[in-house]
DNA sequence: CTGTTAGCGCTTTCAA
DNA sequence: TTGAAAGCGCTAACAG
């Protein structure tokens, strides 16, 4: 069936005027008589008249719409983001187009083709754990269409970045399991690819030279994030000779993963095992015992990456700036430590 | 600045071609001589040449497009659903753009603007706790926009529905307490203006009555949704001079948030008193005791959704079919219980 | 202040 | 099989 719309051309008609007049009444352009924009508008209400979008953003070459891809939607972290990101473009004016990777290059890619056909106006993008090849991402800088990259960032392309200080988080949530005591602190870290991987493990590192305890490079297993692996390395730290007495884990649901470990094992959480997190999701305060872990500013991450392109965006390209901003973490202690 | 595009003219001037025949060979129109058509494909490749989907929309009017909207993004509930419905549609070759009402009728409003300004060819809904006026909704169908609703479901409208049993998850829910000694149960309820809320109440008082349960309204609390409010309700009913000894509620957070208070104010779950959600939210699974709780296959509501909506979308308005869905439940019993 | 003209990038008649 | 021309709905010069 052929749907119909109410065209400037009807309005045009039905008042007698030239479609640039009733044009020129719609966008609010001033030399209009005022009761012509009068007129217009009256009757374009009454006509329920919506500007086609496609037709100007075909003219004027920009479409409204920021695109965002985040590599999952199942912990309470990307969706939060994205309400943040969500809320700074809306002000904007500007609508959001979101896909998810699902933690996989390729869809990363197909990602990327989605948002070049939808010809969004600026990107905001946190990479899968498996992403080493960033072409796909800079076809956008050629391109000429901002990007901002927030908590997974690429190292190699010079643009705004927004993440929160791994290093320091991790510290200092080490930190706080050394000075409870603890001697033999694991860390069940990421995909040594992540920045954020190493900037936590550094952060790990150095709490322990710090406090003059010696590196066990037993007691640090990277691992791919991908949650149903976490038993079999948390069952072999347990099972060493010498095993850890406090686990620091890359993330949120690493840590949670591993309390479930620990208590199906028969051990007691913190007393045998203390666990430490990173993110403060939604499930950490509901978990027994509640999780300790370094929360960050999940909403403002989001809201400063888009405030980011949005600048980037009203910006020519020569004076784009390749900012990164760095969020404060916050350790919240709870039971599991 | 100005981006370049490469278009079908450029093409067609460095092959010496028409633009109608360069868009022929790139639409894989018949008609068009084989090594033509290798020309045309091969320098689109090596130009990186991308069809302008606005031009394309302009004519055919059609954005390839589907819009979701959700009232939260905050329980694992609705970006599940999104997982499932974007699983679908991408692969019948839709785009989504995903908005959120954020549980206020003026947000869903606006955010109907946003899917007509982005002229969608179908919109998925699930409505917010306070909408009771369905006009933005029903411009969809004058339009002969396919809307299909799931979850929270609008009952004056005519369109597809995808909505679990609640009534039986209710029903056994409730009985499932019964059968294991409650004699008193209250029921945290949602906005009687729900559909869910009043399914899941009749299920609550249908298993009441099939055990020879008086219904007390005084264990009856219908709320809005608003976690922060759960406390006073729990605390309201646990001061009763004849205090409940379990209570059903209206889905898994508030349970969740139940859970919180009881164990705040020195009493067990479920010793004291159980305690039933509905959803099977991730964090279920994890708090302290365990939640019981009625599963809905949060995906599959999505993909069902997804589906029903293309459907419609390729037959005539005339023949658009009103199917309602029914996925059935699941009753998990854990600790809380 | 208003009308005319051209054109965004593409598809789609209608001819050749 | 190919080309020329018209037009999707709108804006943006350029005139008046």
């Amino acid at each position: 069936m052929k749907r119909h719309q109410v065209t400037i051309v009807d309005i045009a008609k039905q008042l007698n005027l030239s479609k640039s007049t009733v044009s020129r009444a719609l966008t609010g352009h001033p030399s209009v008589h005022a009761a012509t924009r009068q007129a217009v508008l009256e009757l374009a209400e009454q006509l329920d008249y919506q500007r086609n979008m496609l037709a100007i953003s075909l003219i004027t070459n920009k479409t409204n719409t920021i695109g965002i891809i985040v590599p999952e939607f199942s912990s309470s972290f990307f969706p939060n983001v994205i309400i943040g990101a969500q809320e700074i473009a809306s002000k904007a004016g500007y609508n959001t187009v979101i896909c998810q990777s699902n933690e996989t290059y390729e869809t990363e890619v197909a990602n990327t083709k989605v948002m070049l056909a939808n010809q969004v106006d600026g990107l905001l993008v946190s990479i899968t754990k498996e992403t080493k090849n960033f072409d796909h991402l800079k076809v956008f800088q050629r391109k000429g269409i901002p990007i901002v990259f927030f908590n997974r960032v690429c190292d190699d392309m010079d643009v705004p970045k927004v993440i929160v200080d791994d290093f320091d988080g991790a510290y200092r949530a080490v930190t706080h399991l050394i000075e409870s005591g603890r001697k033999r602190i694991a860390h069940l870290s990421g995909p040594p690819a992540l920045k954020i991987s190493e900037k936590r493990l550094n952060g790990y590192k150095a709490a322990l030279r710090k406090n003059n305890i010696e590196l066990d490079e037993e007691l640090v297993i990277p691992y791919d994030l991908s949650l149903e692996k976490v038993p079999i390395y948390v069952n072999h730290l347990l099972n060493l000779d010498n095993p850890p007495d406090a686990i620091f884990a890359i993330n949120d649901p690493t840590a949670i993963e591993i309390i479930q470990v620990i208590k199906k094992r028969g051990l007691k959480v913190p007393k045998d095992i203390a666990v430490v997190g990173f993110s403060n999701d939604y499930a950490s305060g509901l978990i027994d015992p509640a999780l300790t872990t370094v929360s960050q500013p999940v909403k403002e991450m989001g809201k400063t990456a888009a405030q980011l392109l949005l600048d980037q965006m009203n910006r020519d390209v020569a004076d784009w700036k390749s900012i990164i901003r760095v969020l404060k973490t916050e350790l919240i202690v709870r039971n599991s430590s």
